[in-house]
Formats: structure tokens, C-alpha cells, sequence
DNA sequence: CAACTTTTGGCAACCGCTTGCCGCAATGTT
DNA sequence: AACATTGCGGCAAGCGGTTGCCAAAAGTTG
């Protein structure tokens, strides 16, 4: 004859309650719905292959139980990963804190985890980033890459990814369109009464770098402008004391500056050194980021939509993952910019 | 009796390969070395558990067909999956882009990879984030949590947590002791004649701004000095401008605002009132934020050492996951804070 | 009412890796 | 020489889902 009770028995209660200490699963809807485990699954993530009904019921056990699907489960069956990986050289430089927001937001709409890395401007850092999470994302953003062509070719031969502010012939790119903008910043100087202009370029391995300077040096010389260039600088403030002194040296009247950072840098020296700027120097930073609008003065800057530049980059990299038949996704998406003139350009001195 | 060739076969070459359409795996592996995948399994993640030779062969094999192990697999097996959740605010907020940073350094430096979440100083989608994320992430850092007692403890007997910047009973936490600097600025600003103080409040929610004003209240009586406060104020610079307007308002002499962002809002507004600070009004602000050096005029502030914060939550966290037999975690950290002077703050008005 | 189509749900084989348990061989112990 | 240890590696059962295939149930049609 049986015990009649045993402490381990509970009761069965009306209200289905999981063992506390366990993450309830699929398996655990199942049992208490009746039915199979792939109907669970096909209930909450098929939801016309399952009669209305059952499927209410799952859902409604599901939501009882607190139910969350795992995703390394989900990922492992499916092969995906549900995340974007976000690669910036720089976490601490606001320009990218900007990108980041952008990517963030978006992927947050999708449904997409971030994950976020700094590859602290390295391109051996950022190859290795590139490889160890091949399997734990599904595809990459990566912004203002150090990669040289090859290795982009490569890696995007194998893996969906995006560029900002890195032209590539072999993969999609967001490119903020600051060149473009240069030339109205030497319009806006030249205006002024700017012959002697320099520009004050941030890392070499910087595409964006490049292009501005290009660009300068083509429209600088075509207004019969005298056209100098020091650098490059570390794009952060505290270098922007050696690049005033070098700037002063030039004998410019006026610096497009790579980017706010260094030019914020700049100013501080150039007041330290008893320059008033833009009386003496006046200078035009890029990129307009936060800061840029209080600093003293309050930087002219060419303003570029960095947040947007994160969407439209999160954007072309889920349609190239998510492909619609018709529509074949973008491949380069320019954004354009302008001159925002603040107090830090002025009328060229005598 | 069987066809000879048949195309799908490929004679067997010298040099392993893989078929590059797909991802290599423990399995690859395996057969590559002739051994069981719990061999491979065993030699890349517990190298003391099989022969040197074998080990070394089997590392070999993996470089060579560039394996890396997918995390989800990995997760899905031993329950956990090396990642780690941050939760901030607003990530628009410098204050918290110089936490993500020490959360981001911390986590990189122990291999775990960070989440990042904006729960948009919502208390229900920091609760959402808190309860979809429980199977992604081994553990949470919330940084200025917007949940309520009840809900932090509940949170906390659930998943692995800890806070920063949120006093809790239930969970590990790390506060930045800006209250114990305000009476560093209090006197500052008592020995610079001030007599009228006003404290400028951030959002209600915050367990800093109420622990900011508590001490501010406390001292600024004790000195005998006029108390005053105003706000509540969206801690951001667009708000700056009603709160300027409302301290000069209160008549007072000085203020100690609820963070930087603020405080140079209010500064602007200044300015263009043609307020002169600090000749008409001082300011104190608290953070530190990147730009506050080089606002106009640089703001006199708290000064914390927020990414320290974020590091330290990290090792908390850490520990708290792995834990050493012998030595109980840390269940609250206190960061020292100082205050910076600047130029926004100087003697009183007459 | 039988033959046929469409739903609906179950079975079971994965996805890639971890791990408890076991067996075999090599080494150490009386 | 017989026996106990120890080191090394394999077997196989998961982890929590997804999905192709199939069969039962339900709905259609002549």
C-alpha cells in the first residue's frame, strides 16, 4: 500500500505555475497546452500555420509563465543572430556617439541587438573584431573604417556590412558628403576676405580625411587662394594646441579643421596664446557635434547629419540581410551637408 | 557494382579544407584530427583536460580553418551567454556616453560583450528591456534607474544586477558621492559672499537629484544662507533656458545645478539676457561632461569620475557572476568626487 | 457518400557545443 | 607480477528552439 501523501507532491493547482528556479521553456507551454513543442514554436512564431485557437491558448500560457524565447536557441536552429555588430575607432569621440545613436535607434525599431565595439582606431583591432563575431552577428556597420581596400573587399565577400564615411566599391556605403561642403566653407571665407587659408587634416588612414583635403586643396587653388596644410593630428582636442601653433605658423588667416575635436582644441589655444578668434584667425570645423554650438566662440562648422547617417547605414544593411525580391537595396547613400556659421569666422584681419 | 567517380567527390587533398560556404565547426575539426568533437570541445576550452599533443594538433587545425566557436551554441549549452546588458537613461547624455565607455572598457577587458539599451528614462521600457533581455544577458547594469524599490528588488532576486547611481537595499550599487561635494561648492560659494543659493532640480525620479537637493537643503541652511530651489528641468540643454530664467528669478546669487547639460543651458541663456557670469550669477554644475571645459565660461563643476563608475560597476558585476569561493563581492562602492573650478563661478554681486 | 483538398498538429532530426560518465592504456605502488 | 592510480579520449544526452515531412482531421465537391 502507497503513502498516501509525500511532501514532494504538490497538488495540482488550477493556476499552471513553472518551477520558480527555471527559465520556463517551449517544452513547458507545451505540456500544460496539451500539444507539441513545435506547435508552441509554430504558435509563436508561425502564427497562420496554427489554428486561432490553440494558438490563443499558447499565447495566453505563454504570457502567463513570463515566457521568453531564448535567442541562442532561436539563433542556433536558424542560423541568425538577430544582432548588428556597430565598429567605431573611437568610442570616446562624440562624432561616433552620434553614429551609434543613429544605429541604436534603428536597430531598436527592428528589433535588432547592438552590439557595440571600439576597434580604438586600430585596423588590426577592427580585422579582429570582424572575425570573432562573424558567428554572433549577422552583419556589421562598420564607420569611418581603418581597412585598407583589399582586406574590405574581402570581409565583404563574406559578410554583410556597411560602410560610413569609407567609400568601397565592394561594399554598400553611407558617405557623410563633408567635401562637398568644404566648398562652401571656402566660399564663406573667401566672402570674408580669406587669401591665405590652411587645412588642418586628423589621421592619415581616415578616408574622410582624404577626401576633405582633396577637395580644399582643388577649390582653395581654383579661388587663387595661398593653400597650406599641417597635420595630421590626432582628431582630439588635446592636440588642437600643437595644430593652432602650427596653423599660426602658416600664416593663415583661416583653418578648415578636420574635424570639431581638433578644432575645439584650436580655439582654446589660440586663446591661450592671446589670438582672438576669429579677429586674428578664424576657424571652420567639421562634423557639428555636440559642443560645437557653446564653445567659446561657438564654432562655424560644416553640420552633418551623423544620427541620420547611423540610420540610413542600419537601414541598408536589413535590406541587404532581409532581401525583398523585387527591390535590389541600395548601394551608396550620400548625405548631404551645410555650412553652419557660428562666431568663429570673421572678416580676414586688415 | 558501384560507378567509379561520381563529381561530388573530391579527390583527398594535402592541405585540409573546408567547403567555404559554410561556417567550420567543433565537427570539422574533429574529423580533420581524427578525434570525438568532445576532444576538440575539451582541448580549446579546458587545455589541462587533454594531451599537449593532441591539444596542440587540434589548435592547429582550428587556425587553419579560422574557426571560431559560435557563442550561441556555446550559450545555449552552458546557460550562460557572456554578455552583459547595460541599461542607461538617455544615451543622447554625455553623462552616460562616459559610462558606456567604462562599462564597454571593463566588459571588452573580460571578454564579455556588452548590450547596449536606451530605455529613454522610461520605468516601463527599462522594465521590458530588464525582462526580454533575462535570457541574453548574464547580468545588468543600470545605470540611474528609473524603477521603483519594489521593483529593483524584485528585478534583483531574479537576474544578476547592479546599479549605478540608485542607492538600493536589494542590489550591488555604485554612486558617484556628488551630495558630498555640494557641500565642497556650498562652500566655495560661501566663501566667494554668496548668500542666496538656489539648487536647480533634474528629473524627479532621480535618486541623485533628491540625494543632491537633501544635502544641499541641509548645508545651505546650516550657513545660514537663503535657500532656494527650482525645477524640476529635463536634464538637457534646451532646458537650460527656463531654469536660467527661473533661478535669476529667485533673486539668487548662485546656483548648483542638477548636472552639466543643464547648467550650460543655463549659461547661454545668460549670456543672451546679458546676464554676465559669474560678475551677475555663479554657476556650479555637476558631471564634469565633456564640454565643460570649454563652454563660455567654463563651468565650475562636480567633478566625477563617471567612466571609473561604469568600470568598477562592471568588476562588481563580474564577480558577482564568478564568484570566489572565499571572498563575498562588494555590495556598494562609493566614487570620490571633487569639485573643479572654473570660470562660471566668482564673488558675489556687490 | 466517396474522393479529394486543405488545415492542423505531431514526429524527429537537426543547429554547434558542453559535460557527466565510462573505458582503456600508461604509469606508479607493494 | 598483480593491483591501484591517473591521464586521455569517446559516447551520448542534453541545451531550447526550428522545420521538413507526414498523417489525421476537417472542409469541399460532384
Amino acid at each position: 500500500m502507497a503513502k498516501a501523501t509525500a511532501n514532494s507532491e504538490t497538488p495540482v493547482t488550477s493556476q499552471p505555475r513553472m518551477p520558480t528556479d527555471r527559465m520556463p521553456t517551449i517544452r513547458d507551454i507545451a505540456e500544460l497546452a496539451g500539444v507539441a513543442t513545435s506547435t508552441v514554436s509554430r504558435a509563436l512564431s508561425r502564427p497562420d500555420r496554427v489554428n486561432p485557437r490553440t494558438r490563443q491558448r499558447i499565447e495566453e500560457l505563454a504570457a502567463q509563465l513570463n515566457y521568453v524565447p531564448s535567442s541562442q536557441a532561436r539563433g542556433l536552429s536558424s542560423g541568425r543572430t538577430n544582432a548588428v555588430a556597430v565598429l567605431v575607432p573611437d568610442i570616446t569621440n562624440p562624432f561616433y556617439f552620434d553614429i551609434i545613436r543613429g544605429t541604436q535607434h534603428q536597430l531598436k525599431a527592428a528589433g535588432v541587438t547592438q552590439l557595440l565595439v571600439d576597434t580604438e582606431e586600430s585596423n588590426e583591432m577592427e580585422l579582429e573584431a570582424l572575425h570573432k563575431m562573424r558567428r554572433s552577428a549577422d552583419g556589421f556597420i562598420l564607420a569611418a573604417s581603418r581597412l585598407t581596400d583589399a582586406q574590405l573587399a574581402e570581409v565583404s565577400g563574406t559578410q554583410p556590412l556597411v560602410t560610413i564615411n569609407r567609400a568601397s566599391a565592394s561594399a554598400p556605403t553611407v558617405v557623410i558628403d563633408t567635401p562637398s561642403a568644404i566648398i562652401q566653407a571656402l566660399e564663406h571665407l573667401s566672402s570674408l576676405g580669406h587669401h591665405r587659408v590652411c587645412y588642418v587634416s586628423g589621421p592619415p588612414t581616415s578616408w574622410s580625411n582624404q577626401a576633405r583635403w582633396k577637395v580644399f586643396e582643388e577649390d582653395s587653388s581654383k579661388r587663387g587662394m595661398e593653400t597650406h596644410r599641417i597635420g595630421p593630428f590626432v582628431p582630439k582636442t588635446t592636440s588642437g594646441a600643437a595644430a593652432a601653433d602650427a596653423a599660426v605658423r602658416t600664416g593663415a588667416t583661416a583653418c578648415i579643421v578636420f574635424n570639431d575635436l581638433l578644432a575645439i582644441g584650436m580655439l582654446q589655444r589660440l586663446r591661450e596664446r592671446g589670438m582672438r578668434v576669429p579677429e586674428d584667425m578664424s576657424i571652420v570645423g567639421s562634423d557639428d557635434i555636440f559642443g560645437a554650438d557653446f564653445c567659446n566662440p561657438p564654432l562655424t562648422t560644416i553640420a552633418s547629419p551623423i544620427e541620420q547617417a547611423g540610420r540610413v547605414a542600419v537601414s541598408m544593411l536589413l535590406s541587404q540581410l532581409n532581401p525583398t525580391p523585387g527591390r535590389s537595396s541600395r548601394k551608396l547613400a550620400i548625405m548631404p551637408t551645410h555650412l553652419t556659421i557660428r562666431a568663429s569666422t570673421g572678416p580676414a584681419p586688415d
